[in-house]
DNA sequence: CGTCTATTTGAGATGCGTCAACCGTTGTGG
DNA sequence: CCACAACGGTTGACGCATCTCAAATAGACG
């Protein structure tokens, strides 16, 4: 059983599968932080910002990403429930999150945050391997933008969506996409139109079905599987 | 005075800007660590090998890159003096580290490492940082790959290799690439082709001189910059 | 019902990849 | 010392995957 397959998608989510379930010092502060909520399209930090906490997301999702000065947009990952949010990010934010669904978000501040991990190193450690699991699922995407293709990139995406939810005791094979297609666009290096396609040739052989846009249901998982491109070895 | 820059490629240099310049129990035990040298395409370490050190590199330069099952690759970042590499890899290794030059490198038991930074929260805060400038470093690669056209894609890592010299106090005009066209491309999610035409089209446009190969002058730096497409706000 | 936005679909343009040939440099062995 | 092979890089011709532009459709919401 090697690397428990290093998903993608922006899972900085506290309860790996190898760690202890005892709860530390930040899961407790989370429980007792504040609480915030944001609509659909709201703002959860810019670009700029100061970095005065960073953020577990409840429910809900938020999508992050950076924005070059002609407008194009690259959409670096997505959050989920559990996920934390604003990591990293030493003075100011560089980067946005948006919600894309509305969100309730706990709020840490940075500073509580700090003098936290300064007194408990299993703290440390724990916002260390955050870290580390956003920087996989970072260098994953940066292998799927770089080099598969148009329909290879929307099928990891789909794969990556299902591995999530089974994760997290949802089903594999039938969810709802919280974000746009433009979104995914974004994330994936691609057109909306482009991602509008390969969705709809994807239904049309019929590896998944698309009964709303938003709801997807995969039918055929290993033949998705299949046309993934899958990493070496492994 | 904002952000610095978040510069590209891999620069895990544990001598950022702001911090102090007083000697950590880190850079004490990399001073005294157990010295390797590789030499060309020799690997440093290899996907699923398992993580027993961590590697500073002295002298040279290193590739890190994945791998796909019918051979794509993607380089997801170069490594030059001061820079830490196998950083965030828990048990084994996701990548490959290859030397793209003769190399010496300082090694690092991890174990030794995990221990220190239990024990001085300060070292485990330095790792912390590194780790968050590789994020910083990849979400930018990732920009790059996913948003910009061929001609930008090389602007931005010809721009950036300049701001890495220009940084550790070398010609920012002026310089050798130690890597391959090959490794441009798989860094850059282009083909060896269109990064060679791409450089002569900078040549022929006098924005650039290539008087071998793997030497470049930047002739019109004012010209690149605003090719290069920069980031919101800065 | 009407407006607004998200999505789909189509037709045409193009940037980059592919395939192939050629060139320059390096190193090696006769 | 030269010939040749191996390798990295450049250049050209061509094709195609994806982008661009445009229009139609479908949902969502007041």
């Amino acid at each position: 059983m090697p690397t428990p397959h290093a998903a993608s998608h922006s899972h900085l989510a506290l309860q790996p599968a190898v760690s202890s379930t005892q709860s530390t010092d930040l899961e407790q502060r989370l429980a007792h932080a504040s609480l915030r909520r944001v609509e659909t399209k709201e703002f959860v930090f810019a670009e700029g910002d100061p970095t005065t906490h960073i953020f577990q997301v409840e429910t809900g999702a938020v999508a992050l990403y950076k924005i070059l000065s002609d407008g194009r947009r690259q959409v670096v990952g997505f959050a989920y429930p559990g996920d934390l949010i604003g990591l990293g990010a030493e003075g100011e934010h560089v980067m946005n999150a948006q919600a894309i669904k509305p969100t309730r978000l706990r709020c840490l501040p940075v500073g509580a945050l700090n003098q936290m991990a300064r007194q408990d190193a299993r703290l440390g450690f724990k916002l260390y391997e955050a870290l580390a699991r956003e920087l996989a699922a970072t260098r994953d995407l940066l292998l799927t933008t770089g080099q598969r293709s148009a329909t290879e990139r929307v099928v990891a995406f789909l794969l990556a969506f299902s591995r999530r939810n089974e994760r997290s005791g949802k089903d594999a094979c039938s969810f709802d996409l919280p974000m746009t297609r433009a979104d995914i666009a974004d994330f994936l290096g691609l057109t909306i139109e482009t991602v509008s396609r390969t969705f709809t040739k994807l239904k049309v052989q019929g590896l998944i079905e698309l009964p709303q846009s938003s709801h997807v249901e995969i039918v055929d998982l290993a033949a998705l599987k299949n046309m993934e491109g899958g990493e070496e070895d492994a």
